[in-house]
Parts: structure tokens; sequence; C-alpha cells
DNA sequence: CTGGATCCACCCTGATACTG
DNA sequence: CAGTATCAGGGTGGATCCAG
């Protein structure tokens, strides 16, 4: 009766996927992810707050929920230090790190959209 | 009261992008539009009963929903043939071309991450 | 052959309030 | 500071029937 967040770690194992594209936009697909992805890179490792503040409108439970399936799909680490307060830092796993090669295509691509998009 | 279909080019007006990224995955992220656009990369020009039957298990009306946005976004180009019965072709324009060096990476990565979550 | 119209169901996101 | 619980809303995919 409180498994059922575990929804989302139940996908990698049945699917079965019309294109390959498809496994990597489920894993980056999340409203936030590819946002919260970037930030890793460019920033390193980040606090729980920090990554808060750079999202600007994310409420916490959304973002938890996010960086809980990055996690999950061996994307992120998290880092909890036994402290008080509490202190959780995110940074990219080696697979994570795999990732820029398509997030940064992705990147240009969308900023060379927005400004064609534009200039119309 | 017949303008709530065009709900999906409004976004490109007024949405803020927290992030470049979030352009293109809006553009790409249906569940079928990174099939449809790499089919028509790999395949050339395609008639909608053709991209329907490599698409599997889609139906009609999500097929053509998916085709009516991205040739809103102008990045698949479609041509009716005024014949009987009706004939329509489908092909990639200028800009849909130009997400070869989003889709590549995509579908590299999500060949590679399957198969190292297989091989766990 | 191609596509529109309905109705439906699910999932994801978001707002708020609360806990350790 | 970090995370959870609950509830509500919107978007999106899907099944089916109908039309040119």
């Amino acid at each position: 009766m409180e498994n059922d967040k575990t929804n989302f770690d139940s996908r990698s194992l049945d699917k079965t996927y019309h294109n390959p594209t498809e496994a990597t936009l489920e894993r980056i697909g999340g409203k936030w992810k590819t946002a919260i992805l970037c930030l890793l890179a460019e920033q390193g490792a980040q606090r729980n707050g920090e990554i808060m503040r750079m999202l600007s409108p994310v409420t916490q439970k959304v973002l938890t929920r996010q960086l809980k399936e990055l996690e999950a799909d061996g994307l992120i680490l998290r880092t909890v230090f036994p402290e008080v307060p509490p202190k959780v830092v995110y940074e990219l796993t080696e697979s994570g790190w795999s990732l820029r090669t398509v997030l940064d295509p992705l990147c240009e691509w969308g900023k060379r959209f927005v400004k064609a998009d534009k200039s119309v």
C-alpha cells in the first residue's frame, strides 16, 4: 500500500520500445529532468535547495520526484550527509555524464529553433 | 468554438523555457514523434498508411494528431495528391532534417542504455 | 485511403500543509 | 533543509464510430 511510488522503475523491465529514442526520452522526458541534468553538468554537484532555486517555479514535491526517478535510472547520485540540518547533494553518475551527448544537441537545437521561431 | 484544436501551436508564442532543451522536447516529445521522424529520415517520404503500419499499434487518430503537430511545427511537410482514392505523403522539411543531430544521439544513447540495463 | 469527432482513462504536474 | 501526504487539474494517448 506504500509501494505505489515504485511504478517508475518497473517500466524498464517489460517495456518494448518502438524506437530506441523512446528509451532515452522516458528517462529524460520529465518536465524538469533535462534542466536538472544540465544544471548538474554545468555547475557540478548541487544541494536540493540549490536546484530548487535554479529551477525557479518548481515545487519541492515535484523536484523530489524527478530526482528520485533520475536516481532510480542511475543518472544521478544522491548523497545524504548525516548532519543537522540535513544536507543532501546530487551529482551526475557516469551514466548521467554520458547523457551530455544527448543533452548538448537537444540544447543547441532548441536555441536555434526558438531563435528562428521569433525571427518569423 | 472550433478553434480548440489549435492549442498546440500557441505554446511557441508565450511559453517561457527554463532550458533550451524544453523547446526541443516539446516538439519531439510526443509518444510517436521521434519514431515518425526517424522513419521519414531513414525511409524518405511515406504515405499515411505506411507510417501507420510501421508504427504498429498506433491508432489513426493519434497518428494524425502527431503528424499535424509536427507539420505545425514545420518539421514535416504534408502533401495531398488530389486523387481517388486519396493519397497523402509526409516528408521531412529542412528543419526536420536538422533534427538528425538530435535524434541520432537520442537513438544511440537509448540503444546503449537498454543494452546496459539488460546486462545487469 | 485519409482524417475528424467523441468519450474515456491514465499519468504527470502542481498547490498546500505537514513532519523529522 | 529535505522530504512526504493529499487532492485537484490538464494534457495526452487510446478505442470506436463516422465522413469525404
